[in-house]
RNA sequence: GGCCCCAUCUUCUAACGGUUAGGAAAUCGGGUUCUCAUCCCGGCAAUAGGAGUUCGAUUCUCCUUGGGGUCACCA
């Protein structure tokens, strides 16, 4: 489940919640030949991890269960029994062959393909082997987009599209109207490139006795007729060249691949609402509750919003820094580096403490902290390739390091205020720069091309150790 | 090709018809006793083009161009 399917499911999420409403996971699994195990789990695992929850569902229920389209197989049949007596479905009495002829021939006409166009005259009694077709009213349509606004279409796109497959399943096209009148769904939110299907569902609800006029928000349920759902069709979001719709062949990850990859749960539902959608003010990220108070489909942008990673990392840093260290702590577990296993909780927080700000995913954690807990290599690079450094002779450094071995030495208590003290007295008794003499220090203590502040990572480290590596030969 | 939708910095976006067109990411400078990060300050950078309506158009209308979607026994 990519970054686009996700955000679909949280604008209907944050919809359902803002409004005290409920917010169901249905499973539209009717086609049988590309359904791929395991994803179901996946799906659910992936909502959760983004931290949308839903009222009804599959696997918890609720009052409309079953919430599995194909274990909904016959109330699909009933609702087409019922257009079929309304003379409004009939058997479509071809080969998939000949219809691929009558598509070809208008192809080559440079016509779009409407099936209607040879609807039998006297098609044979549907007796479920054949596709059920709905016997479509081409009409106009005006209607109302609550993403999009006012949208309107001629009769020259409604045609007779299938409700039943000659395997028995439904299509999404007529299951999804049956099962959101069952279920009593009020706001229908999706991808663009449903809205070219919304001239056939409206021609279908009509057939099936809805009140077109109306809608649950700006009328009062009735009892004897359907209100059509509000609709909002979301726009895309592309890939990062902005030339089509995300998907998983342009290498979109899943959302789980960045769960993995040390992305949190919020700093992705922050980032996806914020793609294509922003409450007008200058604030940048939001937390579940401020979406929820100040999500607004009015608000939502009507073009494609491009899929920018360097954004989401900022994001993420951003939640990262905002994480008590308690909150923070739990969350890291999976991501220390193998040499922490044996260091002990306290130690471990102490260094986490240091690492966060630096921190822009969880999994920078081993490259920001190993040298805590085990002995880092030798990377005499970091010295050569240092404009100051590199200008000394190796016997001023080795006096320069003994120098900082020999005052640290004295520090009674390790502590970083007093490291700080002892640090700045050396740096009288050299004459030498912070550039240089705290460089030194932290470069052979650390081993790498960046760390924490000086005193705090030597305080940490432990006076044995750093006295240790201060006398590392060279 | 028919139909539908869309169009502000590189990117995400703000702007009751009246703003030096704002913010954020990225990027480039500067500051915070060493590095990296954070934080702060500053720079760069946009209304696709053309008509029209209006005293005045990013905003309203039309055309052009460009982009996306759709025209399945997929959703």
């Amino acid at each position: 489940m990519h970054v686009g399917g996700i955000r679909t499911a949280l604008f209907a999420y944050l919809v359902a919640r803002q409004a005290s409403g409920e917010f169901i996971l249905r499973f539209e699994d009717t086609d049988k030949k590309r359904e791929v195990a395991g994803s179901a789990e996946h799906l659910i695992a992936s909502l959760r991890a983004i931290g949308i929850e839903y009222d009804e569902g599959p696997d918890i229920g609720g009052p409309y269960a079953p919430y599995i389209q194909s274990q909904r197989l016959e109330r699909y049949r009933e609702a087409a029994q019922a257009l079929i007596d309304q003379g409004r479905a009939y058997a479509d009495p071809y080969t998939p062959e000949q219809v691929q002829e009558f598509r070809e021939a208008a192809q080559a006409a440079k016509k779009p393909f409407l099936y209607r166009n040879n609807r039998p005259q006297n098609p044979p009694a549907w007796d479920g082997t054949t596709p059920l077709r709905f016997k479509s009213d081409p009409k106009p349509y005006t209607w109302h987009d609550a993403v999009m606004g006012d949208i309107s279409t001629g009769p020259e796109v409604i045609d007779d599209f299938i409700l039943i497959k000659s395997d028995g399943y439904p299509t999404y096209n007529f299951a999804h109207i049956i099962d959101d009148r069952d279920m009593r769904i009020t706001h229908i939110m999706r991808g663009q490139e449903f809205v070219s299907s919304m001239p056939n569902y409206l021609n279908l609800y009509e057939a099936l006795g809805y009140d077109m006029q109306h809608t649950p928000s700006d009328a009062p349920q009735t009892e004897g007729q359907a209100l059509l759902p509000v609709f909002a069709h979301l726009p895309h979001i592309m890939n990062e060249q902005g030339n089509k719709k995300l998907g998983k062949r342009d290498g979109a990850k899943d959302v789980l691949d960045y769960i993995r990859g040390g992305y949190l749960g919020e700093a992705m539902m922050s980032f996806i609402a914020t793609m294509g959608w922003n409450d007008g003010t200058e604030q940048e990220v939001f937390t579940r509750g401020e979406l929820v108070e100040k999500f607004s489909l009015t608000k939502v942008q009507r073009s494609g919003a491009r899929f920018d990673e360097k954004r989401l990392l900022w994001v993420n840093g951003q939640f990262i820094r905002q994480l008590s260290l308690d909150d923070l702590y739990t969350r890291v577990e999976a991501f220390w580096p193998e040499t922490a296993q044996n260091a002990s909780e306290e130690y471990k927080r102490q260094v986490l403490a240091l690492a966060q700000e630096r921190l822009k995913t969880l999994a920078d954690l081993p490259a920001l902290t190993s040298y805590f807990f085990a002995e880092p290599g030798e990377d005499r690079s970091l010295i050569t390739d240092n404009k100051q450094l590199k200008k000394l002779e190796p016997s001023e450094i080795d006096q320069l390091v003994a120098a900082a071995r020999g005052k640290l030495a004295g520090v009674e208590q390790w502590d970083a205020e007093h490291i700080q003290t002892a640090l700045n007295e050396l740096l009288e008794q050299t004459g030498q720069k912070p550039g240089i003499i705290f460089s030194l220090i932290r470069i052979y203590t650390t081993w790498a091309p960046f760390s924490p502040e000086l005193p705090a990572t030597l305080a940490l480290l432990g006076k044995d150790t750093t006295l240790a590596r201060l006398s590392a030969p060279v």
